[in-house]
DNA sequence: ATTGAAAAGACTGCCAC
DNA sequence: GTGGCAGTCTTTTCAAT
């Protein structure tokens, strides 16, 4: 089911993409619409999925939360049981922020926030070492991120 | 400079981190608060910079955008231009959705997102390989994707 | 924390093109 | 079909108590 997206649509979810607070009304000026007529193009884009919804962006250094890593995991087994048995055990960890699966070379890559580096060991050796299935762990530390609206 | 946060901003934080198109309303009747209340705290989190901002969530795939690829990328010298010069050329790349700067076996991983594999062989053999100081190249394809609260 | 009031923004018909 | 205008209604925002 696709849906017919022309500039002006691109247009408003590359100022969306940039900062979702921001109203029909000012986004209608921007690309040179009367504010209900952005909205309505906006119900539209909301209707028909292609906005899936809007996320915080957090600020996880002043939540006292300052070390994030990327862990790639290869399975030892994959079959469909091992997939289920491990991503129902990583959801059971708090600090796993995200879990993406993944064809190539790693299985899973997970992002995990943890206060410290202290901290991510204890997370480290007691949470992701004790999953079910797990080979090879390779780790990265983020240093720092930018993102970037894509090819709208 | 520290913010103090205590468990009634981590409901809201946590409540916003699920949809944050919710009001202050609706926010304080899930944390026992009333609408004033909630949005004085929200406020507070905002003018602190613990909430950095609002984005949009799409569905890439209803643009036309099927593929997702994460290349781990360790450049082949390490100075400070070296990787000024490349964060400069993968910022002029739009199907650059994320760049992460990391400190492990790899120096960079990048989100790509194509349309599909084809034109995700194009970006990469005309723009990624191509970078300045591009050491070896580690390719996942994304298959699915769960966003999680983490430790809040 | 609650009330109330002003302002901003979201949403709806209706009409023109 | 799309956009604009005018209006209603909801929500936000900020007083006052």
């Amino acid at each position: 089911m696709s849906v017919e997206i022309d500039e002006t649509d691109r247009a408003i979810l590359r100022i969306l993409s940039r900062d979702a607070a921001l109203g029909a009304a000012q986004i209608g000026a921007r690309v040179g619409l009367s504010q209900p007529a952005a909205w309505r193009r906006i119900r539209r884009l909301r209707d028909s999925g292609v906005l899936a919804g809007r996320r915080l962006e957090l600020d996880r250094e002043k939540l006292g939360l300052g070390v994030t890593v990327f862990l790639g995991i290869k399975l030892a087994a994959k079959g469909r049981v091992a997939l289920e048995d491990f991503e129902r055990a990583v959801s059971a960890i708090r600090e796993v922020a995200r879990v993406e699966h993944m064809l190539g070379l790693y299985d899973y890559r997970l992002r995990v926030v943890a206060r410290d580096l202290a901290d991510f060991e204890r997370v480290l050796r007691r949470r992701i070492m004790t999953l079910p299935g797990v080979g090879q762990v390779e780790a990265n530390v983020l240093l720092s991120e930018e993102r970037r609206p894509g090819p709208l």
